[in-house]
Parts: C-alpha cells; sequence; structure tokens
DNA sequence: TGGGTTCTCACGGCCACAGCCCGGA
DNA sequence: TGTCCGGGCTGTGGCCGTGAGAACC
C-alpha cells in the first residue's frame, strides 16, 4: 500500500469506491458515504496491494495480500512459483459498516483504524451489505434468504464449480485459462442495500459443501434483478436483446413445459444462441432443491463472456469485477421466477408474471448507458418546471429532493 | 370492408449547468 | 514540450407535444 487518500490526502487509502473511482482511508470512507442514501449505496473493496489502485479481488492467504484482477493473474499465473497459492476473493459492502463490522468482514486484516460510527448512518451494519463472493466470518445463519447466498449454493451445487474453485486455486493463465474464473462468476458481487447480509460459511464455496435452498424468495431475486440492471450499464443491454431475442413468451413457454429432466428442458429451449442458453441456466431446477441437476457452470460461464462482449471501451476493468450479473445468471432462476414446487406457475399467475416482467422492462431503461454519473446525480436533484431545468433561485414546481413547490 | 375516432405507446425536444474537450497562448 | 486558460460542447431527467399504430365502432 502507500497510496494516500484521495479525499483528504493525509491518510492511506485503503478502500476502492468504483462509484467515486476513488481510493479512501476508512474515515473519508465513512463520511464520504455516509452523506446521502445514494452515497450509501456505493459498494467498496478493498484496495490492490500491490498496484494500489484498483479494487482488490482476492486475497492470497499465503502472501498475505489482496490483490486487484490484473495483480492476481500477475502474480499467480501458471508457471510461477505462486501460482498454487490459496485465495480468497474479498467481499463488498455498502453502507456505513464501523470499523469492527469491517473487522469481521474482512478478518485478515489487522490493521483496520478504528472508526468512529457515523450519525448520519443511522443503521449500520444493517445498513451496511456485504457482497459475498466467498469469504466471510460470518456464520451461516441457515434460512438467511439472500440472494448472494443463492448464488452461492448453486455454484456448489455443481461438480463444475469445484473445478472452477479449484482453478482459481490453481493457475490463474496459461494452461487453464479455458477454466479460468471469469471476473465475473468469481470475484466480489456487491448488493444493494435492501439486500440481506449475506451469511456465508467459507467451507461452502470453497469446497463445494452441500448446500440446499430453501427460503428461496423471490422478492430477494427481484431486488437484486434491479441491482443487476442499476449496476452493470451497458451489458445489460445484452441482457434485454437476450429476452428480445428468444422473446419473452418463449421463456414462458420453456417455463411451461413438462418437468421433465434437464434434458428434456433443453429440447424445448429455444437454440438460437448462446445467450439464451444462459437462461437455459437461469432456469435450471437447481434452485427447486433438487441437488441433482446442476447447472452446466462452463455453458453458463461462456454464455456470460457473451454477455460481457457488450462491455464496451469505456467499461473499466471494474465494471467486470461488479459482476453482478454472476448472482443473477448463476443463481438458478429468473428473477421474477416464484417460488414454489416445481417452479410452475399456478393457473393465473403465468399472467401475472408476465405483467411483472412488462412492468418492469417498462420501468427500464436498456437503452441508456450513463455516461457522467456526476450529471446524473446533479440532474437528479435539479429543480424543474413541467420537466424542464430551470435556473438556479428561479420558481420551480418540481424538486426531485423533496417534491415540494416553490409557489 | 373502409373510414373515422379514440387510445396507447414511443420518441424527440426543451431546459440549466457542471464538467469535459480542445485549441491557442 | 509541458502547462494553463478560456470558450464551446456534452449529457443529464422529467415533462410535453407529436406521430404511428392498434383497437373499436
Amino acid at each position: 500500500m502507500g497510496a494516500q487518500c484521495d479525499f483528504c490526502g493525509d491518510q492511506r487509502s485503503m478502500v476502492y469506491c468504483r462509484s467515486d473511482a476513488a481510493s479512501l482511508c476508512l474515515s473519508c470512507d465513512r463520511n464520504v458515504h455516509s452523506a446521502n442514501a445514494l452515497s450509501r449505496r456505493h459498494t467498496r473493496t478493498l484496495l490492490c496491494d500491490r498496484c494500489t489502485s484498483q479494487p482488490a479481488m482476492v486475497r492470497c492467504l499465503v502472501e498475505n495480500v489482496s490483490l486487484c484482477q490484473n495483480c492476481d493473474w500477475n502474480g499467480h499465473s501458471a508457471g510461477s512459483e505462486a501460482a498454487g497459492h490459496k485465495r480468497q476473493t474479498i467481499n463488498c459492502y455498502s453502507g456505513c459498516p464501523s470499523s469492527a463490522e469491517l473487522s469481521r468482514l474482512w478478518s485478515f486484516i489487522s490493521d483496520i483504524p478504528n472508526v468512529a460510527p457515523e450519525p448520519n448512518c443511522e443503521q449500520g451494519i444493517s445498513m451496511m451489505s456485504i457482497s459475498d463472493s466467498g469469504v466471510s466470518n460470518q456464520d451461516n445463519a441457515a434460512g438467511d434468504n439472500s440472494l448472494l447466498d443463492i448464488a452461492s449454493a448453486t455454484l456448489t451445487n455443481d461438480l463444475d464449480t469445484c473445478d472452477r474453485v479449484q482453478s482459481l486455486e490453481g493457475s490463474s493463465s496459461g494452461a487453464g485459462v479455458n477454466l479460468l474464473p471469469t471476473a465475473s462468476d468469481q470475484i466480489a458481487r456487491p448488493v444493494d442495500s435492501t439486500t440481506p447480509k449475506v451469511p456465508y460459511t467459507p467451507e461452502k464455496d470453497m469446497f463445494c459443501k452441500d448446500t440446499i435452498y430453501e427460503d428461496f424468495c423471490v422478492d430477494d431475486v427481484d431486488l437484486a434483478f434491479e441491482n443487476y440492471e442499476e449496476l452493470f450499464g451497458t451489458s445489460h443491454i445484452q441482457t434485454e436483446q437476450l429476452f428480445d431475442d428468444a422473446g419473452i413468451d418463449s421463456y414462458f413457454e420453456m417455463k411451461e413445459a413438462p418437468a421433465g429432466n434437464a434434458d428434456e428442458q433443453k429440447l424445448v429451449q429455444p437454440a438460437n444462441s448462446n445467450a439464451v442458453s444462459a437462461d437455459s441456466g437461469m432456469s435450471n431446477p437447481v434452485a427447486k432443491g433438487d441437488s441433482s441437476v446442476c447447472i452446466p457452470v462452463r455453458q453458463a460461464r461462456s454464455s456470460l463472456s457473451l454477455s460481457f462482449s457488450g462491455l464496451t471501451g469505456e467499461s473499466s476493468a471494474g465494471d467486470h469485477q461488479d459482476c453482478v450479473v454472476s448472482s443473477v445468471l448463476l443463481m438458478g432462476e429468473p428473477p421474477w421466477h416464484p417460488p414454489g414446487p416445481e417452479g410452475s406457475y399456478p393457473g393465473g399467475s403465468r399472467d401475472s408474471a408476465l405483467t411483472r416482467y412488462k412492468e418492469k422492462k417498462k420501468r427500464r431503461k436498456f437503452d441508456k448507458k450513463i455516461r457522467y454519473a456526476s450529471r446524473k446525480a446533479r440532474a437528479d436533484v435539479r429543480k424543474r418546471v413541467k420537466g424542464r431545468f430551470v435556473k438556479a433561485g428561479e420558481a420551480y414546481d418540481y424538486d426531485p429532493l423533496c417534491e415540494t413547490r416553490s409557489y
């Protein structure tokens, strides 16, 4: 480390905020991200110990350093001495966690500075959400129905996932490149503050212990799907196209197909693209509690890579590293898929599901990519008259902040 | 079956202004 | 060659007007 905090310029920076593209010390992190509800939603993670400029994705347990994707790959490439180093993924968080909470989140960090609770951040840890992608010290409270838990569970039910984990443990490039855990399915997955905290059992993720899918809650998934949209910018356009290509109806038709084995389901899937096959992964019965049927992770992964191909040059490595999509695509069920035995639609619920989907799609702006978050933030709070911006200090009929009128 | 009316939806323009971009000093 | 300055341009969200298409009579 050694980089100074971008905010105060005084303290050593420790965390990286992708939304702000800033390295911050913990104190400034709390100050900056307790300012308002929007800033509290920024997901942060540790700073890479090696380059001190990128968000860390994994923790090398041997070298005891946090590494970003590039440094990880560079340092643990096949053939290198460190290729076999055991690594753990590093959690993201949002909200305003205290130093104690961060200590629990990052147990491997011994020198977390003490940070006083932020009075503006009334909920503390309850406000905080942890993006669990591999490591946490929290016990896995059974029944905590978190999306990420489900995502992890989905992975852990797949033998391929074991391969994946092993590949993470071993070489990060070269011969193992095909099995290389993409940023999308390997690393920290930010979660909106509204998403429940994620309990975690390290053994579960790292060693593919059995996991069950009880308490799968569609509401959680809905939340996550919103997050996915919110966080993903461009790449979700692919997702829309994905649905558009196959058509949402085709998806529901697929879901209504006789609940046979996976092969039968494959037969009724639209087979026009790999992207659609990602859908097939999403419709996999894994989340129904059938641990005997697993998502073909390699298939899903290849689909993921297609999805990510939509990232433009403007997308930073961090965009890849956010990879909420992994949570969504790998979690076994589409976000609007209702819970219930066999995942079937009771009479009439198909229409409601379709309606919900359409409403969500309507709310979304798939074709819009925010290029300048600062401008968006300003526009979000700018006063208007009949939708038009007004000069500062002039009469307005709409204030996004308080929805009051000046006259 | 064709014409008229109504409704829904999509799209673009408008507004202010911070910050980006780029040319010139 | 690098830095600074200033002017022009860009992009942001909500509302409204307009046109296209669907639905109905």
